[in-house]
DNA sequence: AATGAATGAGTGTTCATTCAT
DNA sequence: AATGAATGAACACTCATTCAT
């Protein structure tokens, strides 16, 4: 017997990000989990409670893959890499959810236990790059910002490539780890 | 006597911007243009072809204004400068359109010719790219993931400065421009 | 300068018997007309009284031409041929009159003294039957039967002459008032 | 349990049949029918749909009861009988349902299919009087201008039946049947 | 737990009518 | 007299949610 949860969430990260929350009716995500309409009420108070769900469900999922606590005794430019493989293994795995993430990022209807893993997700990347500041290897950089360069690089690389402009492979990766590390890094 | 059409535009890229297409409805926007619901439908033909007209009014202005033609005798790295700079002042001037545009990129209720406008950006982003290269001065990296690392750089940095994680100022924008410019210079 | 309430009356005469009264929005009885919007209020209170005087105009001209005092001194069978002539004539000459007033017979927006101009026809009519009656040369028939016969005969021609089954011809004209006239007639 | 489709069905002969197609909101008819706004679109896909099933229920209603194959043997006399007789009956027992289907005969929200269904009644008509002429029973007369005369006297007698003009009573459905044989048969 | 018919508030859109020009 | 942009109430239709089964 397969989980219907995980059917109603496998079917609504497809058409949320597709069409957004508001461009979503709750039955067309039922009929695409193959389901009742109201069975998603069995599982889900309400369709905020869905996107929320959702929203939780990927937003942990990412912060346990990425963020995860890296080796010891690495070098910090062996840890960018390591921390810039993840995110791409990521978004390629996931390319939908990391598109969904990025577009309902700030949205009305996220509640407040959803937002904070936002601020996880921040506030490890700062203090990986506060580290590395630290330890002098990249430039007097606000850390927010260097989180800004990358999220938008991978979001930038997943926009192009679903439209076709772009073909995302092993080489792309590489290359943009290597500007993304020039972009930070001291002479 | 103002410009209705104008009023229109300016309540609809506010609230689209803010809650997305399906999450506005029609008489919204009209009361925050301060006419009546029927207006709308006087200016245009319905909801899509509002929202097609705004997307092309900031897409035209944005490659008017940031991709005009740059000085001859230009160094390649004082034009990057002077591309960075146009970027930067459009997105505070009109960050909304800024996020605006980079949330309706590809949906579904925009005409080929709305979509047309982008293509347009990105060829003479190639251009440029391209020029550079051969140049001499750029390293040899895909045109397109320069243009998806310049643009999530922008957008990333529009993004965290709404959630009030960060603010933009002269400081980080030069600090952004000279990390981007490593990202792809040559040593 | 041509005469614009003639010009609207044509318009809806047109759009309200092929579309109906609600059917048809005012806007496009005034183009139809070529005349402003506007203009249709400079002539009509509103569009009910746009209605009533169209279906006046049309009664009055029916009645006026069909119903006129048959000469002196014909014989019933002669004058029943005028009647029937001068039907066909009219219906011949203005389908989209007789299919208009057919249809519109009993509409709620239709006020009083239109729907009194109705009441003229058929006492017309029934005067002359009685009259036929009494002088010997036609059955014992309810006058208002002979009338629904009639009238009936008359709009089921144009109806399937509209249609495209039927066209209608002297030849049809004269058969049909020959099959009424055996109808009603004493042997 | 009531079958709501048909509580529709109902609802929206009275409607349409007393103030036409666009006269009747959806919502009245709902109402009118006990049900739900909603619930008109759960068992129609439009309003256009619903007239057309009305349509095609009344029209099928109607070939199937008056248009049934006739008893072999009958006198083409006794045949005419039958066949006013069974619309008479019809027409007294859906006074509503005959002024619908002459008010809709060619209105442009009727589909193709719900057209073709007035085809076949032509075509019974026709059959009938073809074979009555060439029995040598009734004059030469077009098919489709007998079909015109009795619909027409019909539909004429429900007219004026509903303004009140007149009381339709066995005397009455005999003396015009009476009148309508006369006015084909031969001498 | 699971269903899907039923609901009615809310949406996009139309249109009779007004009024400043 | 004539205009047509502007209006907002009313319409056709959708959809989040409920509930009897």
């Amino acid at each position: 017997m397969v989980d219907k949860r995980r059917l109603l969430l496998d079917a609504a990260l497809d058409l949320f990000e597709s069409r957004g929350f508001d461009g979503v009716a709750v039955p067309e995500i039922a009929k695409a989990a193959g389901v009742a309409t109201g069975t998603v009420y069995v599982y889900f108070r309400d369709k905020e409670a869905l996107v929320n769900a959702l929203y939780r469900h990927w937003k942990n999922a990412y912060n346990e893959t990425v963020l995860a606590p890296l080796p010891d005794g690495l070098l910090v430019r062996d840890k960018f890499t390591t921390l810039w493989q993840r995110m791409m293994d990521f978004a390629q795995a996931h390319p939908r959810a990391i598109r969904f993430m990025d577009l309902h990022h700030h949205a009305a209807y996220l509640d407040e236990e959803s937002r904070a893993l936002s601020k996880h997700y921040v506030a490890i990347a700062r203090d990986f790059f506060a580290e590395a500041k630290a330890a002098g290897v990249v430039r007097d950089l606000d850390p927010i910002m260097v989180v800004s360069l990358m999220w938008g690089a991978a979001t930038g690389l997943m926009k192009f490539a679903e439209q076709g402009a772009l073909k995302v492979d092993t080489q792309k990766i590489n290359d943009m780890e290597e500007a993304l590390w020039r972009a930070i890094a001291r002479d």
